[in-house]
DNA sequence: TTGCTCCTCACGTCACGTGAGGTGGC
DNA sequence: TTGCTCCTCACGTCACGTGAGGTGGC
């Protein structure tokens, strides 16, 4: 006969984890010697690597007598889904491991896939490495408040990397940004941006549309320096043309400011 | 910027998770707004997600800021420990995964291979269900005790079972059990099991080898009817015979009585 | 106004781990 | 005698979950 030590030595657990399983009613207690020493037989180490088997497979405690008193039928039924679990987790952990190694691209980590192909593009274009950040967040707070939505936005200024005008317009920001409120170059990057806002006519459906570009604006107003008086200065003069031109069924700073 | 509610949602995590990151500094408390809530930014979105990342990883919490401030030696050597833990753990759940189908079969839980074999072997030999479970269950306990001892045991055992004495006085044990202790069938059983015994010297060299077999007649004692009076009788003739022929070194009741 | 989210304690939970203080076995 | 194991509480731990009681935003 086995103490609680050889027993636990040989399932590989604590001893307080088969005290446990009996406080639980798991294990029944077994007997006890002169001394008031549990005392396991054969039994108690089949009984105990049942329990293991399903503790260790991630069952809880609580609901191991229920699958281990099953009749034949049910219990087939109830380890099917513990091993369907079981399926599942080692894929989470399978992903979790090449997560893992994206760790040093944050990009990768909060981006999918779509964003992740149109930053490395955007890095192509060559803007400062303020702005590209500062697109990127836009980018991880927008999806982060309406994946849809951003997915759809995103793109259409996917497709817009190959048009020189838009490419024009990013870097037109990119070195403007710190300029005065003066600068004659706002007037021309204005009519561009304005052009190119009229062109971007996004998909009338999308569901609460408005609230996502005023987010992504706080913030790159904030990280960036896109509350400068050059960039004030320039949202007046685009803001001008765009309704001189046509009167907006939705506030047109939206798409145009995304980028 | 994102209330606690939209990070949490698109990280996939509950707020109180997010506001135990922030109690253990794991996650810098963010700006609050005019009504003191919490407002974020990209960087706590990109800040989350590397967190996560670690923690569903299986690194303690505790740990994370360690891995996330290390410089890019440390921390590729600290990612690679990691990963090797992943890998490890995937490994167990697969076994595990195969543990589970065995649940219906407590002898593949509880024994190693070469005991499985053994039984298999033994159940060609077509002994009572009791005597049977007897011996799985001394099997399992002397395992448990000494599974190197056992394992030395188990081979000769194995090997014996090729024997038709061996298989004669195990069938001999099978039907005598519960008859008369003055059965005459007792005495040519003796005689066989006496032979037998003296034929399966054992190794010397095996440490504390008497502990084993004392144990494994306990149980078998109490599991089976072997404490009968035709068991005891049995036992006094083998002793008789063996302690005849040549003074033992060590008490030989052990590797006679173990199958 | 209603329902939803947010806030801060504070206590609960799950599966044990860890002494505390004492006794039994080799 | 010494060191090891066993016993029973009881409290600690890890990573949150779950109200409690209250306020703010659409």
């Amino acid at each position: 006969m086995l103490t609680i030590g050889q027993l636990a030595n040989h399932a590989g657990v604590s001893t307080k984890a088969i005290r446990v399983y009996h406080a639980k009613g798991l294990l029944p207690e077994p007997e006890r010697d002169a001394s008031g020493y549990r005392r396991y037989g054969a039994q108690a180490v089949i009984d105990l690597a049942r329990i293991l088997t399903l503790a260790q497979a991630g069952v809880p405690l609580s609901r191991i007598p229920d699958v281990l008193d099953a009749d034949a039928g049910k219990a087939t039924e109830q380890l099917d889904r513990i091993d369907a679990e079981l399926r599942a987790r080692i894929r989470q952990l399978k992903q979790r491991r090449t997560r893992l190694r994206q760790l040093d691209q944050p990009d990768q980590l909060c981006l999918p896939s779509e964003a992740i192909e149109y930053m490395q593009r955007l890095r192509a274009v060559g803007l400062a490495e303020r702005h590209e950040h500062a697109i990127r967040d836009g980018w991880i707070l927008a999806y982060a408040l309406a994946p849809d939505i951003t997915r759809t936005i995103l793109t259409s200024h996917t497709s817009l990397l190959d048009d020189p005008d838009y490419v024009a317009v990013l870097r037109g920001y990119d070195d403007a940004i710190d300029r005065s409120p003066h600068d004659p170059r706002l007037d021309a990057l204005a009519d561009a941006a304005a052009t190119l806002a009229q062109r971007m006519t996004l998909p009338s459906d999308l569901p609460s549309f408005k609230d996502v570009p005023r987010e992504v604006i706080e913030l790159l107003s904030g990280h960036l320096g896109i509350d400068s008086p050059a960039w004030q200065r320039l949202d007046q003069l685009i803001t001008q043309r765009l309704t001189a031109t046509a009167p907006p069924t939705h506030d047109p700073r939206g798409p145009r400011q995304h980028p």
